[in-house]
RNA sequence: GUGCCCGUAGCUCAAUCGGAUAGAGCACCAGCCUUCUAAGCUGGGGGUUACAGGUUCGAUUCCUGUCGGGCACACCA
């Protein structure tokens, strides 16, 4: 990390501060925070110290402010202090002390803004890891932009990042794929089995089936008697009555136990292919989101190296773990769930819980410092029994963070639209991106907090599309690279230039957005919370059109000229760094 | 019923670990292009922060309760 002078100014404040203590109220020692008044009547920093102090020291706070001043050493960098409100101590900075930020942001070869607040410790983010049984819809488009901006935040603040997909390949919704795809494909060899409800019925299902045909010709066809045996044979189409959820699930049961034994090692042909093709499809449509994995963790290597029966040893071994009504049972409670938990049922099969157990394990066994997982908010509940698990195998729970974002509602023709992965009614992510584009969809869905529901309304987001909040920003980085541009000059050497021109409102309201960058970020890395960029683009942005509409850049003083075209230049350099965080574009012509 | 999240301008949302006069955008009204991009700017109206208490110098923020909305409460994943 390069040596911030805004972080070295903002710690030799505080440090100010410290000896000012040290003199009014020795005993004190107290927690120094400089925090950026909203108005710019109340300086640059403000202090809230002497309203701390007040309680402990039993003095009126004005007094103790006018205390702290009078015991402050001098600084170079401060123009005046005053006390305001019940005690606030605002600092005004010296016009170089503000003016400064410029050259830093220009000299910082695209690094400002970095900070160490990772100390290069390593952190996992995990994301998306939706199941491979069909494409992306607009939810997971959430949690892709969330977790790829959070991901590229902690990076700038000083993490190793890893970004990594869980992949749900060993489950029952992947047998169901199988099965759905292999009766697509038996359909096309004439077989009249109704489909069930429950299958997969996207259109994606009935390519992969032709291509299956495609592999394997017609080796893979068995008769519709051999495929139903055993099933009640509700789903055929002369009943009239409507199926029960259970009759539903045990004749997908049938079906999947059929086709296992009637395809013996060729089912696995069948698993793999569907297996294979959606997890292309989905890599391929992050990648044009923007989005790209260090890592595809596949569940079913959990099942074939053993993790899993290993760490329910360790949880039985440390007593964890009863047998009730035939299941094997994880005591949850005494680690603060609210119930125990089935780790394996009574036919033996372990539940999606125990392999999440050995997943996370594996996390830790890799050594990430910090875990993050992107969960939907419907996975709230599942929180408390995965970190129970976790302390139970004697691993720091603490270290695991899970942020959990909300759904996301769509709406067209102002009516909200039904999704379900199962019926294939959902917009795709893909169709989203083809409608409302990238940059906007990226920048759109971190546009909110990601414990706030959004309401995604896809009529404004396609047909005014010009009023999305991306552009604003996009177009103020347009606007600079255009004056630049006319200019001519060699950008580098702005970066030199002497800043003693810019002493405006607007050029100083300019410069106190570009030292605040690295804060946001420090905050956004904090919180886990990609949306605070997205606000901060906005009101970088919002300086920058005003100052636009405001001055001429190109004017005849060339010493004027030259800080202005610095300055600017310092705003671009910010705009396009943040926009890169969010995975958006900072075209230069608009 | 229990637990978690949420409730802020007409609408969509912010508000820097409790800070100063609660801010933007959209919509509405009035202005600004002979000059570097008007996808822009300037100004204006719009609020009992769901409600009632509590904690303190100070509460949208923390605590309790009520009302309203969402989600979760499987030997599913």
């Amino acid at each position: 990390m390069i040596e911030s002078h805004s972080l070295t100014l903002h710690a030799s404040i505080i440090a100010l501060f410290r000896k000012a203590v040290r003199i009014v109220s020795p005993d004190s020692k107290p927690n120094i925070v400089l925090e950026r008044p909203r108005q710019a009547d109340h300086g640059e920093f403000a202090c809230t110290l002497a309203l701390q102090l007040a309680k402990t020291t039993h003095r009126p706070p004005r007094e103790l402010a006018k205390a702290l001043i009078d015991a402050l050493p001098p600084s170079k960098f401060i123009e005046k202090i005053d006390v305001a409100g019940p005690g606030f101590i605002n600092i005004f900075l010296t016009p170089a002390a503000k003016q400064s930020v410029v050259s830093e942001v220009l000299n910082s070869n695209g690094r400002w803004g970095e900070i160490n607040l990772g100390h290069q410790r390593r952190i996992q983010v995990e994301f998306v890891s939706s199941n491979p049984t069909g494409p992306l819809h607009v939810g997971h488009g959430r949690g892709a932009s969330f977790g790829a901006s959070l991901a590229n935040i902690l990076e700038k603040a000083g993490y190793r990042v890893q970004r990594e997909y869980y992949v749900n390949d060993a489950g029952r919704q992947m047998d169901i794929l199988t099965v759905s795809t292999w009766l697509r494909y038996l359909a096309g060899f004439g077989s009249l089995i109704a489909f069930p409800p429950n299958g997969y019925q996207g259109d994606y299902v009935t390519e992969m089936a032709n291509h299956l045909r495609g592999a394997e010709g017609a080796r893979l066809v068995r008769t519709d008697q051999a495929v139903l045996q055993g099933s009640s044979g509700f789903a055929m189409n002369q009943h009239d009555d409507v199926p029960t959820e259970a009759q539903i699930e045990a004749h997908m049961d049938v079906l999947i136990a059929n086709a296992k034994s009637l395809l013996g090692n060729d089912y696995r042909i069948v698993h793999q292919l569907a297996l294979r093709e959606q997890l292309a499809d989905c890599r391929e449509d992050l990648e044009a989101f923007g989005v790209v994995f260090d890592e595809w963790f596949s569940e079913q290597s959990l099942y074939d190296d053993g993790s899993i029966a290993k760490v329910v040893e360790q949880l039985a071994a440390a007593g964890h773990l009863y047998v009730q009504d035939g299941a094997q049972w994880f005591r949850s409670t005494a680690f603060g769930d609210e119930k125990d938990r089935v780790i394996q049922r009574e036919n033996g099969i372990f539940t999606y819980f125990a392999s999440d157990i050995a997943y996370h394990a594996n996390k830790f066994a890799r050594g990430f410092d910090v875990i993050v997982d992107v969960w939907g908010a419907d996975h709230h509940g599942y929180i408390p029994r995965v970190m129970a698990a976790l302390t139970a195998l004697g691993l720091d729970a603490k270290r695991m963070h899970v942020p959990l974002v909300q759904f996301v509602s769509l709406y067209r023709h102002g009516e909200k639209v039904q999704m379900s992965t199962r019926k294939g009614q959902f917009v795709t992510l893909r169709e989203l991106r083809t409608e409302v584009g990238r940059d906007a969809a990226r920048f759109f869905y971190v546009l909110r907090k990601s414990d706030q529901h959004l309401d995604f309304d896809l009529d404004l987001a396609k047909s005014e599309s010009n009023d999305n909040p991306v552009y604003y920003v996009q177009y103020a980085h347009a606007r600079i690279h255009g004056v630049l541009a006319k200019w001519g000059g060699e950008s580098n050497r702005l970066s030199q230039v002497a800043l003693t021109p810019l002493n405006s409102p607007q050029e100083f309201a300019l410069m106190q957005w570009l030292r605040e960058y690295p804060e946001t970020l420090e905050l956004a890395a904090r919180e886990y919370a990609p949306h605070m960029v997205a606000f901060y683009l906005k009101e970088l942005a919002a300086a920058l059109h005003s100052y636009y509409n405001a001055v001429q850049f190109l004017v005849d003083d060339e010493s004027l000229k030259l800080a202005r075209l610095a300055l600017i230049c310092a705003v671009a350099a910010v705009l396009r760094d943040g926009l890169a965080l969010l995975g958006v574009s900072a075209p230069e012509k608009m």
